[in-house]
DNA sequence: ATAAACTAGTTGCGTATGCAACTATATTTT
DNA sequence: AAAATATAGTTGCATACGCAACTAGTTTAT
């Protein structure tokens, strides 16, 4: 039998992200968000939308976006209004709190990244998104 | 603010690790496996050892490992040992059944790494082990 | 125009997991 | 040799998550 943990791609792949989530976590978990209400806040940072089309930019289910949207709104951080073209959706905004608060994190988040792939070269860090999009695609 | 999610490589990275994983659970869920017990199976396929050892390799928590290590016992998966030299150490193996299993997955678990990142060249693989293991030392 | 099919979002349920506390054994210090 | 410290593994607890079922609103088909 040929197959090897250590060589198997997927398995390093899952450790890498892992080790390298741990350690963004420290920034906003700092703030008492989760990873989840985090990338809410990253997505909505970019103009407000629905819940739903945050669920499938993050690739994450629509129903964890839903509690962590529940959450933000009671702390304050996001609003819902009632969408004037289609009643079932409720686009979403960061209020200013929650901009505020985004705009604290993102700076240290952006050092966080620098810090944990300093280790790779400018040219190695393309690659690697390179490769990265090429998986996605 | 400049900060861009797409652009973010923590982000892109646990995307693609989330995909990648998704579609190799596939082949372990077959058989029952959860991805903790998979990989408890892939470690000690390359010989017996404890716990552990095996939370430290994988990066996992060990009451994670200690819970599917329960799991396989019952389904005759492993068996625990005591240890002579030290008494709070009991050396995991596979049992024939579970090797049996194990060497059913294995070859499946090949061959989906291979279908997910056959949209890279081999040097392209290559290259992405490479950086993994720069990030991973 | 009505039924059928689809979509947005919420909730219930089972399960996985991380952390911390705990037991039992080993090792180190004094 | 006793006390302090460290390590292996288990368990309790709180939380997060994925799936499926559900409600409410919308679009398509007949």
């Amino acid at each position: 039998m040929s197959f090897n943990l250590e060589n198997f791609l997927p398995y390093k792949l899952s450790l890498t992200s892992n080790t390298v989530s741990e350690h963004l976590s420290k920034v906003y978990s700092e703030y008492s968000l989760t990873r989840t209400q985090w990338r809410v806040m990253a997505v909505l940072s970019m103009g407000g939308v629905t819940a739903g089309k945050i669920a499938k930019k993050t690739l994450m289910d629509k129903a964890t976006i839903s509690r962590a949207v529940k959450v933000m709104i009671v702390r304050g951080l996001l609003t819902r209004r009632a969408s004037q073209e289609d009643g079932r959706a409720s686009p979403l905004k960061l209020t200013t709190k929650g901009r505020k608060i985004f705009e604290n994190i993102a700076p240290k988040a952006i050092q966080a990244e620098k810090d944990i792939f300093q280790r790779l070269s400018k040219e190695q860090r393309i690659t690697l998104e390179h490769l990265l999009d090429i998986l996605l695609a």
